[in-house]
RNA sequence: GUGGCCAUGGUGAAGCGGUUAACACUUACGACUGUGACUCGUACAUACGAGGGUUCGAUCCCCUCUGGCCACC
């Protein structure tokens, strides 16, 4: 994997690059849309391809359980076994350390309650180093502890050094195969931990960095905060990642602190609650408002929903409890995010992206809304 | 025709003399940020078939009516 910065914005910190692999080119800034279990919920690859995705993100952890490293090695790799043959990162597993109830830590690693037997699984660098080379994606996620939030900071300085030694442990765990491994910066709502991580970080030397132990309840606010103090101390030439990001409004403002990468459940999880969204902001298409709209999502969308269905049709659908009702509204929002992607790439470009993200917020936030 | 049982919100239903009529579903509106088609939150009977009566007080007791179910003729 190599990474090519093409320009910094003038005004801002946002950047527009190049990362390329095995399996293709990305621009960036992009968004990964996620494929927990090596398929996007409700979307086919190729549907998947029609959204614009470049790059999808799955998981080690979940790959792990079912059906297990050894058997997608077997059929050739996550790229074959789910006919995906676009880049791919998968996410460690360490960001099911925070969200699952069932773990207990160590300085070692984790060990988890497996949700469907019962039986213990213990993860630690090593391990979920050695599972992702199997699973074989381009990109692969160090170990780590993802922070709670809040969290007081005698923990968050325990945990945030533990990440770094754990990162040291996932970097001689790697084979020379090709892949690249970023490592995960933590360090909670403290300036002082998350500087000093990413400063850890950097020595190593790695091909690229990802933010993460955001979006755990902590707010925008904090969010800029916090990427504002970890971005300085990471390299200019290599790709920044925040995971876990997020909603329109958080990828604008991090994007304008030069995050290069994201990627979010929330196109694809809100897809399945009828949540769509459109350049005025969300709408909510169970609400009986829509019953008789006969207008598309979103009348500026060019996506293949937008162009065959309407918000009555798609009312029904989820009224009916119908399976492509998330099929059709997937597609949409994970294209709306994508488009939005290339909007800001093309707008750096432009050296406008400024003017972009206040364009685009004020038609998203709206007067109204 | 006679006897018995029952009648609570959009639905299924608790309560059976005492200030807010349980719960579930439906519905409505929210939430969801390194993903269980999940889940969660909030709202929703001025009202207990109708009319009388007893009582300080009735959805809960009594009477009549109306409606439904069952049994017998």
């Amino acid at each position: 994997m190599k990474f090519k910065l093409l320009k910094t914005d003038p005004h801002s910190s946002a950047r527009l690059g190049i990362i390329s692999t095995s399996h293709g080119d990305i621009q960036t800034p992009i968004f990964m849309p996620v494929a927990t279990h090596g398929a996007m919920k409700p979307l086919t690859p190729a549907q998947i391809t029609e959204t614009g995705a470049q790059i999808i993100l799955s998981n080690a952890y979940h790959l792990h359980l079912q059906p297990g490293e050894g058997l997608v090695k077997k059929a050739g790799g996550l790229h074959k076994f789910m006919g995906w043959n676009k880049p791919i990162l998968t996410d460690s597993g360490g960001f099911q350390v925070f969200s699952l109830p069932n773990k207990r830590i160590t300085e070692e690693g984790v060990f988890f309650k497996h949700e469907i037997t019962g039986s213990e699984i213990f993860l630690d660098p090593a391990s979920a180093t050695r599972i992702q080379q199997d699973l074989g994606a381009d990109i692969i996620m160090a170990f780590d502890e993802c922070i709670p939030y809040p969290c007081d900071r005698s923990y968050a300085e325990q945990s945030t050094k533990k990440t770094i030694r754990w990162l040291k442990e996932c970097q001689n765990a790697m084979t020379d195969n090709g892949q690249a491994l970023f490592g995960i910066v933590q360090g909670s709502v403290f300036e002082d931990l998350r500087a000093m991580c990413a400063k850890e970080m950097r020595k190593l030397d790695l091909p690229g960095y990802s933010i993460g132990g955001v979006s755990v309840g902590e707010g925008l606010e904090l969010l800029k905060k916090v990427v504002g103090w970890t971005v300085p101390h990471l390299p200019e030439d290599k790709p920044r990642y925040l995971m876990g990001v997020g909603l329109p409004e958080d990828i604008l403002e991090s994007v304008e602190r030069g995050i290069d990468m994201f990627d979010c459940v929330i196109p694809t999880r809100y897809a399945r609650s009828a949540t769509l969204f459109t350049r005025r902001g969300k709408i909510r298409l169970t609400n009986k408002n829509y019953k008789r709209d006969f207008y598309p999502i979103d009348p500026t969308c060019n996506c293949y929903t937008c162009q065959n269905f309407t918000r009555a049709y798609l009312h029904h659908l989820f009224t009916a409890n119908e399976v492509i009702s998330a099929v059709l509204s997937a597609i949409h929002n994970v294209h709306f995010y994508l488009k939005m992607m290339e909007e800001i790439r093309e707008a750096i470009a432009n050296n406008t992206f400024l003017a972009y993200k206040d364009h685009f917020l004020a038609g998203y936030l709206g007067s109204g809304k």
